[in-house]
RNA sequence: GGGGCGUUAGCUCAGAGGUAGAGCAUUCGGCUUUUAACCGACUGGUCGUAGGUUCGAUCCCUACACGCCCCA
């Protein structure tokens, strides 16, 4: 660090460093010999129905460590407040109940800085459990000042940039995560409980496949190959499927290479199942158990509330066919065109969809669907029936193969999940891989590519099968009313800092 | 890609074409039960970057960067 860097810095550093300084002179300004017995929270519950009278009866000697978030001297003792993972615990120090010294060097800590402490428990006149400091000890200092007390850290760049600042300070972020980590443990313990078994498939894929997005490309250089960043797992969770595990997951990252939204983070979290001998209706009914589980579990609650809207998660869910809620929210519209590729054309004009040629009656229906529908299903909604012409891995309908047996699940006008029975007629999925080459050559460049290992898989039979993607992040947003995806991702995805 | 809004002290925010403000934090002093502790004094800024208009720009204009929101 030179003489120059220093003096750019700002004062407050600078005069931290300064304290920095001192205590390496002192000795090791960075020990690793800290042991604590005990955390916050556990404290404020374990004796929470102590006095003041039965705490200093008992003299119980705790020792605690965290960052030192709170500093209020008065003249020869003072109270601080302790941070560790748990919550908060106040501590007091006099200078005439701390070893000769100790308490004039307190004096120059900061707010930040991590402190050890040990002593009696006790309550404060107002009842505050606390402890009287028989020993304190600067632990690790902080050259950066916090951003200040009362309101905390409000600019969503640094926030978002510098987490670590944000979690310090924010405690309901702190609780965003920690949500998160309830619900995908809740989803394991749902899932193992039903004789799932947890994988890991490939994020490198050497061919474009599993969803209809665009991929990232990336480069091996041993082998002087282009590999892709995997747009979903879907495929090789059912090639374990036809290996016989019959009832697979896995949660990991999926990555899309599109724009970047308060709805999408390019790397995203998604939860995909596989259950050999089910079909989408019994996926449906395994999604209502599941959301209702995990609001009861996680929130203590059936109503959730997310963005000023409530949703009831102890009722049904809706379910509506697309036709059906194409019709409920454009009831104009010719109940007996509605697979009339001309006529829905003209209904794209009129609601300013752009029209390709290559698209059939049935992805017309979807963007129709998208534009007018999507938006308005607030409640937790199933839409099923989705045509088979955009669901190219989906298990045609018996009566009806205009349509698959397929939904998706929606709340609040998102997609939250996507499931159907599996296509696993080798040859009707040879058709449609050669339906999706088409299109990538008539430069649909999000389309699938013919997949012969998978259709070789298929060839050796897969049992009837349903399989379902969940978004995570989505799901946490609703569970942590969350606006923004960036909100619910610890580093979302952000354009590079320019530090000069 | 298009549109709107924003960027001022470490943090949270005011402000006005005439040379910059508050609270908290920092620094110094006081205070042995505080709770956004309190009392007193001080300190702190190339007003996002680069151009332009102007006697003068942090303010008006243009471009760019970054962020937020909406749309595609």
């Amino acid at each position: 660090m030179s003489n120059d860097q220093t003096a750019d810095e700002s004062k407050l550093i600078a005069e931290r460093r300064r304290k920095l300084a001192e205590l390496r002179q002192q000795g090791n300004a960075y020990p690793n010999d800290v042991r604590r017995n005990a955390l916050a929270e556990e404290l404020q519950l374990t004796f929470e129905d102590h006095d003041d009278e039965r705490l200093k009866q008992e003299n119980i000697v705790v020792a605690v460590a965290g960052r030192m978030m709170v500093k209020r001297v008065m003249g020869k003792a003072s109270f601080i407040k302790l941070q560790d993972r748990s919550g908060q615990i106040q501590v007091r120090l006099e200078r005439d109940h701390l070893p000769d010294g100790v308490y004039q060097g307190f004096k120059k800590w900061d707010v930040g800085d991590i402190v050890a402490a040990q002593g009696a428990l006790f309550r404060t006149k107002t009842g505050e459990l606390t402890i009287l400091a028989d020993e304190v000890r600067l632990v690790t200092k902080s050259l950066r000042p916090l951003p200040e007390k009362f309101h905390g850290l409000a600019d969503q760049e640094t926030r978002y940039r510098q987490r670590y600042v944000d979690l310090i300070v924010n405690e309901q972020s702190r609780n965003v995560f920690r949500t998160r980590s309830a619900v995908v443990a809740y989803i394991r313990a749902f899932l193992d409980a039903q004789d799932f078994l947890e994988v890991e498939t490939p994020m490198m894929q050497t061919t474009q496949g599993g969803a209809v997005a665009r991929p990232f490309t990336t480069h091996h250089n041993a082998l002087d190959m282009s590999l892709y960043l995997r747009i979903a797992p879907e495929l090789n969770l059912k090639r374990l499927i036809v290996g016989g595990l019959e009832r697979v997951y896995e949660i990991n990252r999926n990555f899309r290479n599109e724009g970047v939204s308060t709805q999408h983070n390019p790397e995203f979290t998604m939860l995909e199942l596989y259950r050999a001998y089910a079909d989408y209706e019994d996926l449906i009914e395994m999604v209502e158990a599941l959301m209702h589980g995990m609001a009861d579990s996680i929130l203590g609650t059936s109503k959730v509330n997310y963005q000023g809207e409530e949703f009831d998660f102890s009722q049904p869910f809706e379910r509506y066919t697309v036709e059906e809620i194409i019709r409920r929210f454009n009831p104009e519209l010719d109940e007996g065109k509605l697979r009339d590729r001309e006529y829905l054309a003209g209904i794209c004009a009129e609601l300013g969809i752009p029209v390709k040629e290559s698209y059939g009656a049935g992805k017309l229906q979807i963007e129709i669907f998208d534009k007018t529908c999507e938006n308005n299903l607030r409640k937790p909604t199933f839409i099923t029936q989705y045509p088979t012409e955009v669901s190219p891995l989906s298990r045609r309908n018996d009566d009806d193969p205009f349509v698959t047996d397929r939904f998706e699940f929606f709340i609040a006008g998102r997609e939250i999940a996507n499931g159907f029975s599996e296509l696993n007629d080798p040859e009707d999925q040879a058709e449609r891989f050669n339906a999706q080459v088409a299109d990538r050559e008539s430069g649909d460049d999000e389309a699938m590519a013919f997949d012969h290992d998978y259709i070789r898989a298929l060839e050796y039979g897969m049992p009837p099968t349903a399989g379902i993607g969940i978004g995570i992040d989505r799901l946490v947003m609703l569970l942590t009313d969350s606006a923004s995806i960036r909100d619910v991702l610890l580093f979302p995805h952000m354009r590079p800092e320019v530090f000069d």
